[in-house]
DNA sequence: TAACTAGGGCAGGATTGTTGACTGATCTAG
DNA sequence: CTAGATCAGTCAACAATCCTGCCCTAGTTA
């Protein structure tokens, strides 16, 4: 019944390319099987437990999560187009308008025609929306402030690093975009 | 409804707590609310692109990520029962029966009764699941390796303690104890 | 023997996601 | 100005995943 090869491979802590980059030697050990499984284990516990902070107060609404993934980038991106957000979450048109009908209808989200483009409906919170978004944040909030101050401004750094590491290509270009933005618009703690 | 309270807020980057830590000082800038809005940015953009990776194999299979899931903690767990898999994945026994049904009948996971008590019905892989296994796991390592390799060893360090100061100290204890097994049988490369 | 526990199973329903096709309004290029 | 592309809303039908309750069997424990 067991496989002797993948059992072996499963204890096997080979380092994939072993010595390409030059100030790496033993160090490299943290590309190890071991390590990336314990990844896959820190992605999901981590995700499980920071989504699960908010889904009480949306139980309360009788929301859900995509609700909540909503109201977070219409929040981030106000006037944000339609299309542009179904860009971003992934997820289909149908998905979209079911949960935006009931934002909309429940006073969260606004709706306005698009100057330039006007079969655009660029999507707002409502001052609703936004004190919603809010309670649903600081519920999270609570979660990543005690584990940032805890590991510290240099942990912080390589969290970063390492999830914009995972992401695709056009998701990172994404945070750069928003990030130029926020420094834009509060330009005193910014680089540059 | 409105809450004006909320719009000022969200606009208002100040840190919470400013000086309780002795060696903070302006450091404790990633402590803001901008940081905050990034990283759950960063946690839903790395969690998405990281599951999405395996998708395309589970589609082939008619399986979906619950499937993975179970997958990965049977095989990170040989023998474990069904009670305790309930526990790390958080789901109902039914969500968790019918997948384990469908892995069981094609021949995926293997079930044994228990020795020490004999109702339960403790979990392995077989060959063909561990097989099955690797192969969704190599794609979510290609996108770990590159993260990591990219991040460098020092920021994989802070990543994993943030993203552990993140979940909760139930899933701590859990990855504990993952790692002093894994120590254990492999005392070479552990500390102490 | 009685009470508890591990696991399986069923009924019924909610949420979130999918595909595909269609409509209307608007923009853009020839 | 017309033809085609694009943005958005909508419908139907379906599938995956989750939920709450409830009941059952087998085995453990007091």
């Amino acid at each position: 019944m067991p496989d002797p090869k993948g059992a072996a491979a499963a204890l096997d802590p080979r380092p994939p390319e072993p010595k390409s980059h030059a100030a790496a030697g033993a160090s490299l050990l943290f590309l190890r099987e071991e390590e990336m499984r314990a990844a896959q284990d820190l992605l999901f516990f981590a995700y499980r437990d920071f989504t699960n902070a908010a889904d009480v107060i949306l139980d309360e609404l009788g929301m859900g999560r995509a609700h909540h993934r909503a109201l977070h980038f219409i929040g981030r991106n106000p006037g944000i187009a339609v299309g542009d957000l179904l860009g971003l979450l992934r997820i289909t048109k149908q998905s979209l308008a079911r949960v935006l009908t009931t934002l909309v209808e429940q006073g969260y989200v606004a709706q306005t025609q698009g100057r330039a483009d006007r079969r655009q409906r660029l999507l707002t919170l409502t001052p609703a929306g936004q004190a919603l978004e809010r309670r649903l944040f600081e519920r999270q909030r609570e979660r990543l402030v005690a584990a940032y101050r805890e590991a510290g401004a240099q942990a912080v750094e390589g969290f970063r690093r390492v999830m914009r590491g995972i992401m695709d290509e056009a998701a990172r270009a994404y945070l750069d975009r928003t990030e130029a933005v926020a420094r834009e618009a509060r330009p005193r703690a910014g680089s540059r």
